[in-house]
DNA sequence: TATTAGTTACGAAACTTTTCGTAATTAGGG
DNA sequence: CCCTAATTACGAAAAGTTTCGTAACTAATA
């Protein structure tokens, strides 16, 4: 377990880690670039809340020629978790399988999808008659 | 589709509301009360939130006595597939299946319920089948 | 080495959320 | 009908988030 389990990011904050996510260590400008793409933002914006993540130790990052690299302190999966348990506190009172149902229910997850997860849920359930 | 869609509780609007999906419709002095057996909160903070959401439109309420009595406009569902929805796309990437995989590969999920959700996946199985 | 383009640092404004003190209102008991 | 306790309404402070303008710094290059 780690020490700075409590973090939790802000939506701005998140958008930024998505991106970190999927491209890797990068510098503000890159991820200034790819927000762009989504929704207008200036660059001192992206800037500056990336040097918050970096107080906050949401982020780390590293000297390169006049500028930084930032890459994210959690792991992406750990980070998952913790808003996944959020929601499933406050909104699911605790129930995983209510919230799994819910999202389930959802408008379109496709054949494969539901496939991977019922191949998941009989690992699930091996592991669990093993172990007892 | 209802029109007001689009609201999104803050983390004491939540608190809140779950209160008021657990007990039914209620009076500030209730909801604070429950509140205070969890955290130390003032009752005006609790009638200010509560008279915000108000006017938010996220709750309704009704004049009983010198109270009044406050109710969810939306369902519970409704406002838990909102939060869903919002941790789908800003942590998940959208993808549900990961996002339903990592709910269940928390800690302890039990026989019951992954039973629950293999019917409720050829439940969704079927149903998509038969509307090919 | 002096210039300049790229980058960071700083500070503050605008906005939202959370908190609470105090004033005003209201209903019910005497 | 008045008093009092309960409740609401109001306003503002405190804290956090988001935004961005401007100043300062830095490294490459002419």
């Amino acid at each position: 377990m780690t020490e700075n389990s409590n973090i939790k990011p802000t939506a701005s904050e998140l958008e930024i880690l998505q991106i970190l996510w999927e491209y890797g260590p990068s510098t503000v400008k890159f991820v200034n670039d790819q927000l762009s793409k989504k929704k207008e933002v200036g660059y001192t914006t992206t800037l500056k809340i990336m040097q918050i993540m970096n107080e906050k130790k949401i982020l780390e990052r590293e000297k390169s020629g006049r500028s930084h690299i930032y890459k994210p302190v959690s792991q992406k999966d750990e980070t998952q978790n913790l808003l996944l348990e959020k929601v499933l506190e406050t909104a699911f009172g605790g129930s995983a399988s209510k919230l799994v149902m819910q999202a389930l229910g959802r408008t379109n997850t496709s054949k494969e999808e539901i496939e991977e997860i019922k191949k998941y849920l009989e690992k699930v359930e091996r592991d669990n008659n093993e172990s007892k």
